[in-house]
DNA sequence: GTATATGCAAACCCTTTGCACATCT
DNA sequence: AGATGTGCAAAGGGTTTGCATATAC
């Protein structure tokens, strides 16, 4: 995680502990507080520095779900995009991506990267309404972190 | 514009045709500029409290790129996402859409909507770099907002 | 031992809210 | 006239920064 100049804590080593167990994105105040149950003392401000320390140095990269709060993740992951379920808050990684960006994109730009996000229902929330019928759903393979947000988008 | 019991005043005239004269998502901040070079005393409250009207009546749409102020496009505009210029900032419309977005989404999962984001380099910035060998591309029908972004990303 | 990191509190955004005055119908 | 909207300034919430202390190397 150190770069030159930068040294190892229990507080930089924890920080980037908890992002990387999420499997998916966390906010800094998530982070702050599923760190605090380790450690004690820290402080929101030390989350904030270590983010952008880890962010500039490319371990770890923002995502940013529309109406909701900064999350983190780690950079290194394979190539995935985000789920939002509109009834929980919670976000999802999905893996893959269905490519052809270029496309519709006219002459002159040059696409480098892309970032998409599914909104919808997630299968929790989903299962509550119609007669769960499948059992075994491949669903259970995400994982996901809730969101800051208070109330329901929209 | 109007719900019932919304009145039509300057300011929310000329707030929303900013927005609709922009050709790309602008942000709160480069609205009341926009807006204030016609209409002397507008506050930024009365913006947000604009924006916030709008948005709830279906009117307009919040536009979030990863690390750039939040941003407010019309609602009714034909589908489409948005490519961010990693050295100018700026926000482009891009028509059209890839499509086959749930592909990879687990089963359980409803799918409602999307939202795709390119990053790259715009037309602009690219053709001060490589000599500028096509005379006329099709990118001049794009519009563009500028971002509120002091530094570049990453 | 020295440079770097942390915690706390203050400072800084951006956004929202309270209130008196202005404006629309 | 009465209800809704606006501007200003204060309040809120998230993020950053200054500084004395604690810690890593």
């Amino acid at each position: 995680m150190a770069r030159a100049g930068e040294r190892r804590t229990r507080q930089r080593e924890n920080i980037l502990r908890v992002i990387a167990d999420a499997g998916a994105p966390v906010a800094p105040r998530e982070i702050l507080t599923r760190v605090q149950s380790r450690l004690k003392g820290l402080g929101l401000a030390t989350v904030y520095r270590t983010l952008k320390l880890l962010a500039e140095s490319g371990v770890v990269r923002l995502v940013e779900i529309p109406g909701d709060p900064p999350r983190y993740e780690l950079a290194d992951k394979e190539h995935h995009h985000h789920f939002s379920c509109r009834l929980c808050a919670c976000v999802y990684e999905v893996p893959g991506c269905c490519g052809h960006f270029e496309e519709h994109l006219p002459a002159g730009f040059r696409l480098e990267s892309h970032e998409v996000i599914l909104f919808g229902i997630c299968q929790t929330c989903g299962a509550g309404r119609q007669a769960r019928e499948s059992a075994g759903s491949s669903a259970r393979a995400l994982k996901r972190t809730p969101s800051g947000r208070a109330k329901a988008r929209r």
